[in-house]
DNA sequence: CGGTTTTGACCCGCGC
DNA sequence: GCGCGGGTCAAAACCG
């Protein structure tokens, strides 16, 4: 895993002058040419890319940019850069009918439809460029929302709540958003394999895209975690996958076949 | 049969 | 206030 050793650097968008991050790989080339790096935060440590590359990339996900407001067209990407400690779990991609799955990462495996975690893409030839942000400032990085509120704060059509009760939950719901990051790759596949276990629970076509936007969530008990996955719309090569919230349990691959590797930086996926 | 996906409906925030 | 659009729910369908 030479990759751990990963280089952080941001650069400025080309619009907002919003800090735009680069991750740059080492074995990888780092794709992306643009400059005005500046300082990474220091906590944000990407051993997991490092993860990408182990597995299958092979310095082929050489690069990924975090931004805060470079939002795919086809998203209101418009909150504010939070770093995380950790941000980027270990990404493989599922099969694809496109794909030559070089690899089969057992373990995962959900059940139905959607779950199974057969093969796994190649990301060889993939560019992952990733982008973090979220609206979450450091004073109440969320916690009111959710964590106290328990299984009810978080569902719509909760009858138990007067309506004014439920409105100002969910005024303050929207301001204490779940810390987000997201980033894009270059993959034929829609779903990365990221080592969590994902139900669907929405399809959304979005505006001025072709391509519609899936909801996951994690399946695990008690984790919130939710991902979003969509296409870029003028790069349709290029699918942007966000996460939000932080998972409250290690990876379903590690409890398999992936502890050995490394378990103990895994911990840092907890977004 | 249990877990997941699909999909139409609903809710809600936001801009006008 | 209204309409639009994004996010979520939940029942039915699907699948291993």
């Amino acid at each position: 895993m030479a990759s751990r050793t990963s280089q952080a650097a941001i650069l400025n968008h080309h619009h907002h002058q919003q800090p735009l991050g680069l991750f740059e790989n080492q074995e990888g080339e780092g794709c992306n040419t643009q400059t005005d790096f500046f300082p990474f935060p220091q906590n944000l440590t990407f051993s997991s890319l490092p993860l990408v590359g182990h597995q299958s990339l092979k310095g082929g996900l050489s690069t990924a940019s975090i931004a805060s407001d470079d939002a795919p067209s086809t998203t209101t990407l418009s909150e504010t850069l939070v770093p995380r400690p950790s941000l980027t779990p270990p990404l493989r991609h599922k099969q694809d009918h496109n794909i030559t799955t070089s690899s089969e990462f057992g373990g995962g495996g959900g059940g139905g439809g959607g779950g199974p975690h057969g093969h796994l893409l190649s990301l060889q030839r993939s560019t992952a460029n990733l982008w973090a942000w979220g609206d979450v400032s450091d004073e109440y990085c969320l916690s009111s929302k959710r964590s106290s509120g328990g299984d009810d704060s978080h569902h719509p059509y909760l009858g138990g709540l007067s309506a004014m009760k439920m409105k100002k939950m969910k005024a303050i719901r929207r301001k204490v958003r779940e810390p987000r990051f997201c980033f894009k790759t270059l993959s034929d596949v829609d779903v990365l394999d990221d080592g969590y276990k994902w139900r669907k629970y929405g399809q959304k076509v979005v505006k001025n895209t072709q391509h519609p936007r899936s909801y996951y969530r994690c399946t695990m008990d008690n984790c919130r975690v939710k991902k979003r996955v969509e296409r870029l719309a003028e790069d349709p090569r290029m699918v942007i996958t966000t996460y939000e919230g932080r998972h409250v349990h290690s990876p379903s691959h590690d409890l398999d076949d992936q502890d050995s590797r490394s378990p103990s930086h895994l911990n840092n996926f907890f977004w």
